[in-house]
DNA sequence: GGCCAGGTCAAAG
DNA sequence: CTTTGACATGGC
């Protein structure tokens, strides 16, 4: 299995090239991001952080500040904006009075204990705070999502839905290297968002190994 | 109009 | 322990 993933990896690399994630300007702008990104398109992500930017927000303690109804007009594009605003200023009064103003003092602590301190964050589950583990801290914790998953189940990989299974999964099946972590994520997310979409109909089946017509498919010799 | 998006939590079954 | 509903906007 480690081979196959790493087969699956390099198809992965060679097909849609460095990924560059991710995309933000420092671990706090990374953090917002994280948060602002669950169950929400990318796209909706970035003009809120743009709108944020411009009101000069993208620092912790600017934003506990700013006023809730501020906060929610300006990420409103991203959905769920009550209660990513609660979440947003809970992390940044944490920031400031938990870690000293500096996310830095988290990382400094075992990946373990800071992804237990993370965790105890209401609406920060186990992909958000493994994403600001590895994007933000570069801690080499493997992140889960939806396509992983997804693609897993298809190609057979693992049946489990577990996200800590999954974890494990990846993370004993490949070189334990923040880089690569980094890399085989965003690769997945590439994979998904393009071959791999919830709705089966929705599916490019020509390149997708379960399908009946795949043999020249992306991943059908691996 | 319906379904989906780089999830998470609380309440049921 | 697994399933379901709520949270919400924007794009196709």
């Amino acid at each position: 299995m480690v081979d196959r993933l790493g087969k699956i990896y390099a198809k992965l690399h060679d097909h849609f090239g460095p990924q560059g994630w991710w995309p933000a300007d420092g671990p706090f702008e990374m953090v917002i991001g994280a948060i602002l990104t669950q169950n929400t398109t990318w796209k909706n992500v970035e003009k809120a952080i743009a709108s944020l930017k411009a009101e000069g927000l993208l620092d912790p303690m600017d934003l506990i500040k700013t006023g809730p109804d501020e906060i929610q007009r300006l990420i409103r594009p991203t959905g769920y904006f009550r209660q990513k605003t609660e979440r947003l200023l809970a992390i940044s009064y944490a920031i400031i009075d938990k870690w000293d103003g500096d996310l830095g003092n988290l990382f400094k602590k075992p990946a373990s204990q800071a992804r237990q301190e993370l965790l105890s964050f209401k609406g920060l589950g186990p992909e958000t705070v493994d994403s600001i583990l590895l994007y933000a801290g570069n801690k080499p914790v493997f992140v889960v999502d939806a396509y992983s998953k997804r693609i897993c189940e298809r190609l057979g990989l693992i049946k489990t839905k577990d996200y800590n299974e999954l974890q494990r999964f990846f993370e004993s099946n490949i070189p334990v290297d923040v880089e690569v972590y980094k890399e085989f994520h965003a690769l997945l997310v590439a994979l998904g968002k393009e071959y791999c979409s919830s709705n089966e109909a929705n599916m490019k089946c020509h390149l997708c190994p379960l399908e009946a017509d795949c043999e020249t498919g992306l991943l059908a010799q691996v």
